[in-house]
DNA sequence: TACTATACTTCGCCTGTCAAGGTATATTAT
DNA sequence: ATAATATACCTTGACAGGCGAAGTATAGTA
């Protein structure tokens, strides 16, 4: 069973932030680690994940440098700036905010 | 400060459909509730909540009749019907499911 | 008489997702 | 040799949901 993209629609760039805070990565291998967190239970779209990547890179919270690879097939490597882990604790910060109101929409009071 | 209409999508349907879980009402006072529980931080807007009404009925998750108000503007009030109780525990489901997994993978890990 | 609140509706734009198709290299199986 | 698979990137066009803007109608208030 898949995850209804919608529910994740405005996480993307959120969770492709997360993974460059942990260093410099190219896109075959960010999307990789996100099927291994979630244990196969979701992955991103090639066209979603590049999508994305312009869009950071445009907005300025990623910069990119092509891999040195000698061998197999080139490799474009993706840089979190100053400015996208800026924007990654904004997004961060918001995720908190948008979970706990819709939890308070969705769920049925008991009270009341 | 607003909340990214993007993290609220997809979850629309559902904020209606627990709204509707308490009862029968009408759009203008849904959508009220709505700002009410969320202490004005957050209000569907008419477009998206009468687009939304349009699909959840398509769907057969709800069902409409006009009220007999004497004054005043008409109201058209909105029922949950058995199929939509069952789509929004469905829902429900989801949005648990989707919470862990957003946070999995949007959170740093201080360990590995 | 004008304004505000209530209440619903529709049109058209914008944005993110994604199916589908394409390119290129290296390894493994037949 | 050749086909298949894995790695790795990219683009186009369609689609769906959110929403700004504008409109309609009624009732109360300044």
């Amino acid at each position: 069973m898949s995850i209804a993209s919608d529910l994740i629609r405005g996480h993307t760039d959120t969770i492709i932030l997360a993974c460059l805070m942990g260093g410099d990565n190219y896109g075959y291998e960010i999307n990789k680690s996100i099927q291994q967190k979630t244990g196969g239970r979701y992955e991103l779209k090639e066209a979603t994940l590049y999508t994305a990547f312009r869009r950071l890179e445009q907005a300025g919270y990623i910069s990119s440098y092509w891999g040195d690879e000698q061998t197999g097939a080139r490799r474009r490597y993706y840089s979190i700036t100053d400015s996208g882990q800026g924007a990654y604790r904004t997004l961060i910060a918001e995720w908190q905010n948008a979970k706990n109101m819709i939890e308070q929409l969705i769920q049925l009071e008991e009270n009341e």
